[in-house]
DNA sequence: TCTTCTGTTCATCATTTTCTCAACTGGTCG
DNA sequence: CGACCAGTTGAGAAAATGATGAACAGAAGA
């Protein structure tokens, strides 16, 4: 769930990247529209937000690569340009819609909700999430393991409920650090191994069967619903 | 708790929303259908007031796309015309009620209240609510831990009692936000951490167990009513 | 009008979390 | 056998987060 905000106004850039963190979302920024374009054409994002008076490349060029390339991230652009021309170029250009500036932080919210919800349709998200005897409750955030309430911090929550989303799935580090952590910076880090090694401490403790798989040479996985063949 | 008001008149919105805020409730003001369609669609309101003559979107249009999405939130429709046809159109769109301007503030009142009852009537909302030691009367407005009368100011109230509507459901600051102070204009303050500071003051001074948790990162709770998961 | 009470912001402090680093383990293969 | 690779592990620095007290403005009430 990570959004890139193309926006070479610092302070905007800032407030708007915090306010939407507190909404739970992950952020990146791009200072540039060469950036912008760069970062959105190699990494995954749920959707970008797009300012359309930048440094280098402007957003309405941004825009046009991009579908000009065929990636379908939903684009929200930023304006501080209230015609209605501007409008239509950027609909006409790929954008999904159109937000002018200054705008109420709400109406910013709501606009990407309804973008996020039409892009991704309607697959409704379990509230609780069950692997072997591990529970997970988006709810109550809690997490139990054979009824024993275990406690984890943000990140690992996180990576815990990504793998959780599809158990018995072998996850690369990259992809994990693309979806959990949502950036890949630095592709020499081993945070993905450290936070395994947490989660299993905490959740492994005291039980027999570990639930985290090691994939030699791939990545990890969590064990599999199904019952074990023999 | 927040009631969304759709009109483009501006000194009319202002008018009708300061009334509602003298009578207590939280009000939110959109300026367009297509801003009021957005916002209804993505944000929880109690009750819609909803002008006919918009400049994008007629308000006739926002009540059928509304209803087509399965949105049940009461509508009140506001309108200068007079005619019996356009009223029956508006019902038959799916509002519940409909005002014609110029009106006496005292009806609208009156009515609102009527579509509030009765909206929430299906809700069947408990006059008491309790959790552990902890009681809320929704009616004498009096809270009680282990028999103890404990006083809060009006907002400490509507907090707890937002808690104590999911008792063990984690909220986060940004939606405490929305529900509770009913915009998020600032993204950034804290008002909701010294609220709760506020509270765990009141409700937990002489106890030994405090009621609110902290989830990090997240949010806060209250503690569960249900028995620990075997 | 004056006073008190509420709501809110701000700065500071303590704690927890995140992430990097470097040493270590154990299997694999020349 | 020894070098190497992939992963594991512990420790600690740096950053983020939450708790808290104080200050203050504006609203409500006397």
């Amino acid at each position: 769930m990570t959004i890139l905000i193309i926006e070479d106004d610092e302070p905007i850039a800032q407030f708007v990247g915090r306010g939407l963190e507190a909404e739970g979302y992950l952020t990146e920024t791009a200072s540039s529209g060469t950036q912008g374009l760069l970062l959105a054409t190699n990494a995954e994002y749920e959707l970008l937000l797009l300012d359309l008076m930048l440094p280098d490349l402007s957003g309405q060029e941004v825009c046009r690569q991009l579908r000009l390339q065929d990636i379908t991230t939903p684009i929200l652009v930023l304006s501080a340009m209230d015609s209605l021309e501007d409008k239509i170029e950027c609909l006409g250009l790929g954008a999904d819609d159109y937000l002018t500036k200054p705008f109420a932080f709400n109406e910013l919210i709501a606009r990407i909700q309804a973008l996020l919800r039409r892009s991704q349709g309607y697959k409704e998200e379990a509230i609780e999430l069950v692997v072997a005897d591990l529970t997970l409750n988006r709810e109550t955030r809690e997490i139990h393991r054979a009824g024993r309430l275990i406690e984890l911090t943000p990140k690992e929550y996180s990576l815990l409920e990504y793998f959780m989303s599809a158990p018995g799935r072998v996850f690369s580090r990259s992809k994990i650090l693309d979806q959990v952590w949502g950036y890949n910076a630095d592709p020499l880090t081993n945070v993905v191994d450290v936070y395994i090694r947490n989660l299993r401490r905490k959740l492994d403790e005291g039980f027999s069967v570990s639930l985290i798989k090691t994939v030699r040479g791939f990545g990890y996985k969590l064990v599999d619903n199904e019952l074990p063949a023999k």
